[in-house]
DNA sequence: CTATCGCACTGTAGT
DNA sequence: AGTGCGATAG
């Protein structure tokens, strides 16, 4: 009955076997959470309780799957049943259940965040605002903020706090634009990501017998990632266990890393106020990493004031320091850890598999893929545009979003001319119009135009109505990859990419095609039993990249991603790149929200991602917006206790880099002590030599740009004396960064125009 | 109505 | 550097 505990340790084994009443698990960074999980969901099973009635909320759709697969292991096919998945898939589908108690219908649309920042947009423009003070992206934020604390449009205009908050933030409209985003989305039978929550938070508060039913029905209800949650699902769940009183939330308070997006760490930090009979377990030996590894990563997260005691530990072997490279730019920060990707892999025999660069935005990712590239490493991009983000895919997808609900007005905005069938800005205009004096839908309008106007144009409208009236008439009588592959081929637009022969066109073609075989995958999985196009878009709206699966045959690659992507996954060797001030911990995380903590947080999840060796990097100098800027290493790097560090071996990197790009190129300067660059920053941009005498001027012919060498001194016409930093090989196309020190101002440039070597 | 060009602006994570 | 906007021409 309990074999499957032998393998645990003492507090594991407690929380898999508490099964009545509320249970907080503190799991600290590889303390094996997930095994926890799985192990208690299991147990729960094997003691008799109906897996219909355990409702298990993950932090995306991976997890879940990946928890359901593992309990399957356990206790067999019991585990499909299980109500497991994010808090946003649970609450759609109880939601579209429920549609109508909130005056919504099932069939209710998903709008994603461009669709909500599109709709901002419109709104802000009809309400004659400057949609440059009024920026969709700060309005969504703002309105999502909101939500996410429960707050109505009408609460958020009648509360004096907040309107005082937007006045000082010169944005007063924001409450009324509120109110009618929400009315717009409404009118369109459409929900955002935060309204799932909202809506379901309402749906509770107005329907005590919903709520009932749901209340009974979910005997155990358990929150993983609990630090992550925000104060609207925590209402969610609280009031769900109300009854029954098992609920069992896990977490680790020194991970919450989405505080920036309304996840509220006072959930798990007054989680016992809330249940005065609370058991709290801490899980705090970690199975994953080095002992150098964890303790530097305890020696970071030390310095956070805001946090449960907890003290993590591990029985596993030292491992080896953890190394620091320095990079002169962020082209060579890029060639510098795919060399070391490289060698590692050579001379230890590992697997592409094992490696993961880690980074703080999406943006750093490029480096990293043209130094590996140019060294032939296979490597895999998680996050950054989706695949479900791509124009071509959302246009496509729009059209099945509008023939299931003609009220989007989003998916009605982004397809009515496409492809151009003649209908611009103007006439959609004059169709909103009439819709409006005559206070019906905007498709009564469309798909009645004879009757509402004349006009040169009706004809083209006709057109688009008669086919998304044809469409409509397939929804009950074919699949949705019938449908889908119908909608593609008889809109125009696969013809419209067909025709695009150029590589982007190419590709987008290859993209619908590709939507088009997931949508046969969706149909063919006998997993799913409604195959309709509407229970297609059910699951599309929620998909996210951490979700998409791999080709199993094809899945050695080093990993890129975000910080944040890597929640919850470990690799044998991670790469903490970019770690400079400005950029990690990021200037816009301490200034609006001046959450130092929050970004340690992070860098403690990025450690604690390494399982037997960490490198980490920075750069002096970056590109940022196609212009060359300077940085200073993070203080993140001096937070690491030195004794777990390792610095040489940046330097003979360096010089093997030198040698490799400029053939006899001088070495820039052997980089010292790490903590001395620290404390003496400006010995960075310090002449090497001062230079009196050169050559009579002479302009660089380009031939001659093969004597620039990293290190070697140079002069512009413009900039004056300066060192070469960093030069960037690309087939003929050469490239230099170059460190100018004017007048006490450091530039850097790029361009060898005007510029001669000094000797 | 559509295509194109110059200009201004961008500055974080992802359900 | 990339995007998205408005103005202008076709």
């Amino acid at each position: 009955m309990t074999d499957f505990l032998t393998g645990l340790n003492e507090p594991q084994r407690e929380a898999v076997l508490h099964t009545d009443g509320p249970l907080m698990i503190i799991a600290g960074a590889g303390s094996g959470k997930t095994r926890v999980l799985t192990y208690r969901t299991a147990h729960l099973i094997r003691q008799g309780v109906d897996p219909f009635r355990i409702l298990l909320l993950t932090f995306t759709n991976k997890a879940a799957g990946e928890m359901r697969q593992r309990i399957e292991k356990v206790v067999g096919n019991d585990a499909r049943a299980i109500w497991m998945g994010t808090f946003h898939s649970v609450f759609a589908k109880i939601l579209r259940f429920e549609a109508s108690h909130l005056g919504f219908t099932s069939n209710f649309s998903i709008y994603d965040t461009d669709d909500s920042k599109s709709l901002i947009r419109s709104i802000v423009k009809e309400r004659g605002l400057d949609d440059k003070i009024y920026k969709p992206g700060v309005v969504f934020n703002r309105i999502s903020g909101a939500k996410n604390r429960l707050i109505s449009a009408d609460d958020y205009l009648q509360n004096p706090i907040i309107q005082a908050d937007d006045a000082a933030a010169r944005l007063p409209e924001v409450g009324r634009i509120f109110k009618i985003y929400v009315d717009r989305c409404f009118k369109a039978n459409a929900m955002d990501f935060d309204d799932l929550l909202f809506n379901t938070n309402i749906l509770f508060r107005d329907h005590p017998d919903v709520l009932h039913k749901y209340q009974h029905k979910f005997r155990h209800v358990m929150v993983d990632e609990f630090q992550d949650t925000n104060v609207s699902q925590y209402l969610i769940t609280r009031k769900l266990a109300a009854i029954h009183q098992n609920i069992c939330v896990v977490g680790d308070d020194a991970q919450s890393i989405y505080a920036f997006r309304g996840a509220d760490i006072q959930n798990i930090l007054n989680f016992e106020k809330d249940y005065p009979d609370l058991s709290t377990i801490r899980l705090e030996q970690n199975y994953r990493s080095t002992q150098t590894i964890v303790k530097a990563a305890n020696s970071v997260i030390a310095r956070n004031r805001a946090q449960l005691r907890k003290e993590v530990w591990t029985s596993n072997e030292d491992g080896p320091l953890i190394e620091v490279i320095k990079a002169s730019s962020d082209n060579e920060e890029g060639r510098l850890v795919a060399t070391h990707i490289f060698e590692e892999k050579v001379t230890h025999g590992l697997r592409n598999n094992d490696f993961a660069v880690l980074y703080r935005t999406n943006a750093q990712s490029r480096a990293f893929e043209e130094a590996l590239r140019k060294l032939n490493i296979k490597y895999r991009i998680i996050g950054g545009l989706s695949f479900y983000q791509r124009k071509e895919i959302k246009d496509l997808l729009a059209y099945l979003r509008f023939t299931i609900n003609q009220s989007d007005e989003e998916a009605f905005k982004r397809i009515i001319n496409l492809p151009k069938r003649g209908i611009g800005d103007t006439t959609v205009a004059k169709i909103a119009v009439v819709a409006a004096e005559k206070g019906i839908p905007v498709w009564e309008v469309v798909a009645n135009i004879g009757q509402h106007a004349a006009g040169r144009w009706n004809s083209a409208i006709e057109g688009f109505a008669d086919l998304i009236k044809s469409y409509g008439l397939l929804l009950d009588k074919k699949d949705a990859y019938e449908v889908a592959s119908h909608v593609a081929k008889t809109s125009g637009l696969l013809k419209e990419l067909y025709e695009d022969k150029t590589v982007e066109g190419l590709s987008r073609y290859e993209n619908v095609q590709e939507l088009l075989n997931a949508i046969k995958e969706f149909v063919d999985n006998p997993d799913n039993e409604d195959k309709s196009l509407g229970a297609f878009l059910q699951t599309v709206s929620l998909i996210t990249t951490a979700d998409t699966d791999e080709d199993p045959n094809d899945n050695d690659k080093v990993t890129l991603m975000t910080i944040h992507g890597a929640k919850g996954l470990e690799f044998d060797h991670v790469y903490i790149v970019g770690l400079e001030e400005d950029l990690f911990p990021s200037q816009m995380m301490l200034q609006s929200r001046a959450d130092l903590e929050e970004e340690r947080r992070l860098f403690y999840v990025a450690i604690t991602r390494a399982e037997k060796r960490l490198v980490v990097s920075y750069a002096e100098s970056r590109y940022q917006y196609g212009r060359p800027k300077m940085c200073e290493p993070s203080r993140f790097l001096d937070e690491i206790d030195t004794k777990y560090l390792q610095i040489s071996r940046s330097a003979s990197r360096r010089s093997a880099e030198s040698r490799e790009l400029s053939d006899g190129g001088e070495v820039l300067r052997q980089p010292t002590s790490f903590l001395k660059n620290l404390t003496a920053k400006t010995s960075l941009n310090r002449a090497t030599t001062p230079v009196v005498n050169h050559k009579p001027s002479e302009n660089f012919a380009p031939s001659d740009t093969r004597q620039l060498a990293v290190g070697q001194r140079v002069e512009h016409a413009k900039f004056g004396f300066g060192t070469v930093k960093d030069l960037d090989i690309n087939g003929t196309d050469r490239k230099a960064v170059i460190l100018f020190e004017k007048a006490g101002e450091k530039t850097l440039l790029l361009s060898f125009a005007k510029l001669r070597i000094v000797e």
